[in-house]
DNA sequence: TTGAAAGCGCTAACAC
DNA sequence: GTGTTAGCGCTTTCAA
């Protein structure tokens, strides 16, 4: 565009190089840079211009250094917790993350832990002041995150009511979660109010809490339910078929599942048509997350529970930078956040 | 672990902390945080317990400043080019890309490109040093990517061979690909040898040169080609299926396909097998990327090029490291690297 | 409103 | 070998 004075190599301009052109001082160009305020238009045009003859960009560094601000938040990933990038979920709330953080002017830093020894990296990465936050994910029990995360005193946000021994107790970071719970008892409600009288749950893993949340949620409605009616899934296509056959094992009367995500819920499906059972007809079925690939994908369509995931991801970073903004880190933590739920009819139920 | 005094919360120790700690100086600690060559050994003890016992992290900010040096460099992903997250390609990429930064002791910091309007943050971002470097992909022909680039002059390397108009002629980026047009031909000349002698091809979009580099490779080995005998698809599974369809609809007496990728070839091979046709015997099939999850499911058992991804991932570090370590950046570009393909066979042909 | 000056925490010459 | 010192490029009091 406007012709660069290609300077010595290598040697970008410095704001003082940008002041010497405009024949101001350094501070009233970094005020120029930083917004202007307080500074009167002609010296503001000025500069403007000298940073434009120049392509002056700001050094990060130095900037840093003096503000104690990065515009850089850390985005951990375990890869053992996650498939990933080939996870819809995933992606979707990292989406949501780098959306937000852009309209906050700040960077994603991808942090993939491997494995355990990956950690002292992290803490060093951490503690370093690279970033200005760390967003977290829901991580298993003995997980050490939350401890490397505490130690190097980064403020820090999880996504998924984290669930280690003792999370409840401790001085809890705050999280991001949807209404597990109530939006499994709208799941089972509805299935209710379809007059299905035996239904049946698909749980998730044990060890992760949207999953006990899905399953008490359902306890919540169907207080007496039968143990025989629940059966154990790991959120995979593969568990929910294997779930289905054995519920229809042992209680060929069902009527209605629900099962805790639309993997399973797929899963579940495939077994039912196999066996000629017609959905929703003979056996009712919700999932839960309205996945749009899962979702799209089924026949008859899945009715589900959505949950708004990029949302999630934005909420995550909305919160983190209202811990950024705090005066004092420590003082009175910041509430967690719970999204709501919110059932979708389709066909299958 | 140990007894970590904690001080005045917020405030990191500094190395002048720990230098009066150990009773040294600056210099010295310094010295011994980057290596502690040609320091004693009773000081570097004293130094390193010291670190320990402040919990001492250099700050980060501080080092960049003086070395221009940042210990990070940028992934540029084009949304519009990628399904990101959920494309197996592109994860297994950005794994090898991770695992050989984290050997290099760098971090990744993930550019998201959502719109053109991104190319400002981006720009101001890649100029402002927070990163030593840029990974990109190749873009489409009019993407601002390579222009944006070269603007900031930040050192780069591509994945894949670019392919905007004029890439040839201008001063290159660096790039890694692998060697597409060799392991087309392989994969050609192995089902000539098969004895299969109308071999169609099912082609990838137009506009990506590893798409070009195939079908220029099905070419050099089948220079009499009927254009009959080669079909258009997008890389999509569906387009593989369509283009099977109207391969079999010009030409019913074709004995082979080579699909440029395996996703593709899935889709060729059920379309194969609707219409009866069995495989290898009647239609002898070849695909290309040896796709895990795509391999997996195939029946029979997908013959196909290998190329190796992630290893591709680890050279795009290697070839940016090499460009840093070198003098003068401008001087001598250093070559871009093709790695070599495998044609693996199984069942399919 | 603007400028002068003092650092932010670290590294790298250069002395000792 | 170790310490002293001079910045890296920027923001931010504090004066003017």
């Amino acid at each position: 565009m406007s012709p660069m004075p290609d300077p010595a190599p290598g040697s970008r301009p410095t704001l003082e190089a940008v002041a010497a052109r405009a024949g101001v001082s350094r501070a009233t160009v970094s005020r120029v840079v930083n917004g202007g305020a307080g500074v009167r238009q002609p010296l503001v045009d000025k500069v403007r211009r000298a940073v434009e003859e120049l392509g002056y960009i700001p050094n990060h560094a130095a900037r840093t250094l003096v503000t104690r601000r990065n515009g850089a938040v850390a985005v951990i990933i375990a890869e053992p917790e996650f498939r990933v990038f080939s996870d819809p979920f995933f992606e979707q709330q990292v989406r949501g993350i780098s959306r937000e953080l852009t309209a906050h002017d700040s960077q994603l830093v991808l942090l993939w832990v491997e494995g355990p020894g990956d950690y002292d990296r992290i803490s060093r990465y951490l503690g370093g002041g690279h970033v200005d936050g760390a967003l977290a994910f829901s991580v298993h029990n003995d997980d050490e995150l939350p401890s490397v995360i505490r130690r190097v005193q980064v403020p820090a946000v999880f996504g998924g009511r984290p669930g280690w021994p003792g999370a409840a107790a401790e001085p809890a970071f705050p999280y991001v979660d949807c209404d597990n719970r109530g939006g499994a008892r709208e799941a089972v409600r509805h299935l209710l109010s379809l007059g299905r009288e035996r239904i049946a749950h698909i749980a998730g893993p044990r060890d992760q809490t949207s999953a006990i949340d899905r399953i008490d949620g359902y306890r919540d409605v169907l207080l007496d339910a039968d143990a025989g009616l629940i059966a154990q899934g790991d959120f995979t296509v593969e568990s929910g078929a294997r779930a289905m056959a054995e519920l229809l094992e042992r209680r060929p009367d069902l009527d209605a599942v629900f099962a805790a995500n639309d993997l399973m819920a797929s899963g579940a499906l495939r077994v039912l048509r196999e066996r000629g059972l017609r959905v929703p007809e003979d056996v009712a079925l919700v999932g839960f997350d309205d996945m749009a690939s899962v979702v799209a994908a089924t026949e008859p369509a899945l009715t589900t529970v959505r949950q708004d995931i990029e949302g999630m991801g934005r909420l995550m970073v909305r919160l983190l930078m209202r811990v950024l903004n705090q005066a004092e880190p420590g003082a009175g933590a910041p509430g967690s956040v719970i999204t709501p739920t919110e059932l979708v009819r389709r066909a299958s139920a």
